[in-house]
DNA sequence: GCTTGACTCGTACGTCGTACCATACGATGA
DNA sequence: TCATCGTATGGTACGACGTACGAGTCAAGC
């Protein structure tokens, strides 16, 4: 993922606060805007998921012509990049927990994202495959300060983040991948059957049916936790 | 991912065991087959990434017609389903390891499955996307073959199982979608040490560079699975 | 009135997956 | 010997896609 996108902003002026809004009321839409492409990108993948995100849909739910879109943002890639960061923005835990209780915070943190990356998805399977926008690197540096001021020392800091971030990511994205209609999951399930002659075991304990993927979320986790504890 | 495909064969006579093959030898190319297709849809994989399977490309490469690929496939999902299955195959450790050591099994098992999606690292994104195949079936049996005459109880068997196969694929596919050349890789650091006033904690570190993801891995494996240890 | 810059969008091009259909060829049976 | 049939190949064409290009609109400032 790394760099692939430059910080090109389209041909925009670059970010100005704040402009006038001039009585454009009379038009039956409101003005085109990145946040208002964003926005319905997300309904449109919510909606249809990562295949179903052209830009002719969106353009038609916008009310707009296709190559307006292209003034307020790059290319579709961008949208992509967009969308995905949008969702993932973090806004803290209800109320402040107190400050010494650092397990709890990296907790409601992770949960966070996995809760939010399942509202939506198609971003979890995108996300590895995209650039680190602000608010996952905000996540990454909130975690990083979480760890850090309660005594990861900085040699296995780097080690402690990938080591959460590997479990969230794996966790979330197999999650979201079987996340489909109980149709599938059935017919997935019925056709290891046919097949229980090669696959007996994992057939025998129902391997794609009924788990408790949230208990085991939090399980798995605190094991991570307990490794990863200054010693 | 569960059930996206059903096993619709394409148009060809239901698997029959080695068919005679006359002398075709004047031909250019060897005939093409389902296997053969497969095989250089995972080359072009290797080359040029996912967006770079196209069957136009995949039909030149192939020195046939486009359309002959559809006689032995049934679409490009098709395609994917089967190169991704193809470069998931176990052997098994080269030489049999002493059944108690239940341990060093899965140790193996796991290095090198995650060894292999990073010869083939468009395998790793693409895999939560898709079905199931046999291959990763069999890995996933074998696993739990293992973990159960281990003495791991059926109750905790699918917590297991999954708890292994997220850690496997968070690591890899991560590993793998920061695989990129050097230069993105200093690009990406460059672009966050100018937002340093924003993440300074994660710029300190220097996340983005220089980790040791093999070890990471073992740790972070190890870690689970003392957890996950019959007690 | 004229210029300028912000914004919108119709047209068109090249590429994609693949439906449809014509064809070729070896094997089979009359 | 010849008609038939299953296997296999691939040319043409269609609709959808991302987006380059450039013409258009409109308000603000001179």
């Amino acid at each position: 993922m790394a760099a692939k996108r430059s910080g090109a902003r389209s041909k925009r002026s670059p970010r100005i606060g704040e402009q006038q809004q001039p009585v454009q009321e009379p038009r039956n839409e409101p003005p085109l805007s990145r946040e208002r492409i964003v926005a319905t990108a997300v309904e449109l993948l919510d909606a249809q998921g990562l295949d179903g995100l052209t830009m002719r849909r969106l353009a038609d739910r916008l009310g707009s012509g296709v190559m307006s879109l292209y003034w307020h943002v790059d290319n579709k890639e961008d949208v992509f990049d967009l969308a995905l960061d949008s969702v993932l923005e973090y806004r803290g835990p209800p109320q402040p927990i107190e400050s010494q209780a650092w397990r709890e915070k990296v907790f409601h943190m992770l949960e966070d994202w996995r809760a939010s990356m399942l509202r939506h998805p198609w971003s979890a399977s995108l996300l590895p495959r995209r650039a680190l926008g602000p608010n996952i690197l905000s996540r990454l540096e909130l975690l990083s300060k979480i760890l850090s001021s309660a005594g990861v020392a900085d040699a296995g800091l780097n080690v402690a983040i990938w080591s959460l971030w590997n479990y969230v990511m794996g966790a979330t994205i197999t999650r979201a991948s079987f996340d489909v209609s109980d149709d599938d999951r059935n017919a997935a399930q019925q056709r290891l059957t046919r097949l229980s002659e090669r696959y007996p075991t994992i057939e025998r304990s129902r391997l794609l049916l009924d788990n408790d993927w949230d208990g085991a979320f939090r399980e798995g986790l605190g094991l991570l936790l307990d490794g990863l504890s200054p010693r």
